[in-house]
DNA sequence: AAGCTTGTTCAGAAAATTTTGAACACCCTC
DNA sequence: GAGGGTGTTCAAAATTTTCTGAACAAGCTT
């Protein structure tokens, strides 16, 4: 169901037989769009790929669509499918009649931005916190002078990793609430 | 996972270019909590070093400094302290007598977000916003069922978009205040 | 149970990113 | 205007990340 009948000629794109996915069509935009959006959360491209055909598709994808729309390996659709699934940014279906696991979009930014935030920064700003307990005895073999300066120093690490940790609730809280009119 | 990092043996000699960089103590920790940090941003390690070694520092360091105590490049370096210049991470200030630059940390998480955030989503984020104008139109070829559907995702993401924007000074302006008591 | 279908794993290949180091440019001071 | 200190650039090397593809596992169906 697909638009097809590209008949004009591709010099660039091989001629695997797959990916119509040129610039200028739904598909093609779409997984364009979030193939960028993925590198600005530093993600594998592959991955905003995956995320953007099946958001550009109406009906729920299998991997075996999404790996032959997008013209990647079954080992990548794989992995990046798993990834979605895991920070909850696709929700995993099953049409009766059909053994084949099919995905659909989370369209929560609320869902998607914590699952996002959990996968990356939460796991290594758990770790930081820990590590800051351990750091105001190792002050110990400065100078009273020195030891001013860099106590407020940690003294402001401590209300980064306090602060943040604040800010996370109220913001999801935000993200979630619908959207008002332009005040 | 371990910090091998060069300078394995040795904990003695304090010759120049050695790296007395050993964890448990103050500039170790300091320096290894951030190349971790660095890490939960995408960062290159040796970024998050760098702006650990100068927050561990009670005086500003010069790139000569920098590069000595964390035996790394002078080109390292170099794109290191510029790159966090530029998100404003650290600033620079000139000593009287000195020629070189020297930096010192920022301790504003506002600032600090501001710029990385600068940096690294906004132009991405412009860039998607701008792609979805042109979105709308290309619906056309698709029934209308479908398109109610793939209308509705479209909401969807203008609606992340919107929200997002909205929520980023808000953010940034409770990252400003001062750390209140806990309620 | 043999034969499909669906999906995962993982070692090696490919690609992207980061680091190095030496050459270079730009002031200063003398 | 030579010499030395300070910092940047960039091509190539090292490292890390991502992708591939074929082998494998697990489940249905007959």
């Amino acid at each position: 169901m697909t638009k097809s009948t590209a008949a004009s000629a591709d010099p660039e794109l091989p001629t695997e037989g797959a990916s119509p996915l040129l610039p200028g069509t739904w598909e093609g935009e779409i997984v364009d769009l979030y193939t960028h959006l993925a590198q600005a959360f530093s993600l594998p491209k592959s991955v905003g790929a995956i995320f953007g055909i099946i958001f550009a598709s109406p009906t729920p994808l299998s991997l075996d669509d999404v790996v032959e729309r997008l013209g990647i390996s079954k080992g990548s659709g794989s992995a990046g499918l798993k990834l979605l699934q895991r920070v909850g940014a696709i929700k995993s279906t099953f049409l009766p009649g059909d053994r084949r696991t099919r995905y659909t979009p989370e369209t929560s930014l609320r869902r998607l931005l914590i699952g996002l935030l959990q996968e990356t920064v939460a796991p290594h700003l758990r770790q930081s916190a820990q590590r800051l307990e351990t750091l105001p005895a190792l002050l110990e073999e400065h100078s009273a002078e020195e030891r001013k300066i860099l106590e407020s120093r940690l003294r402001a690490l401590s209300a980064w990793e306090s602060k943040t940790r604040r800010l996370l609730p109220f913001a999801l809280a935000f993200l979630g609430k619908p959207l008002k009119k332009q005040g």
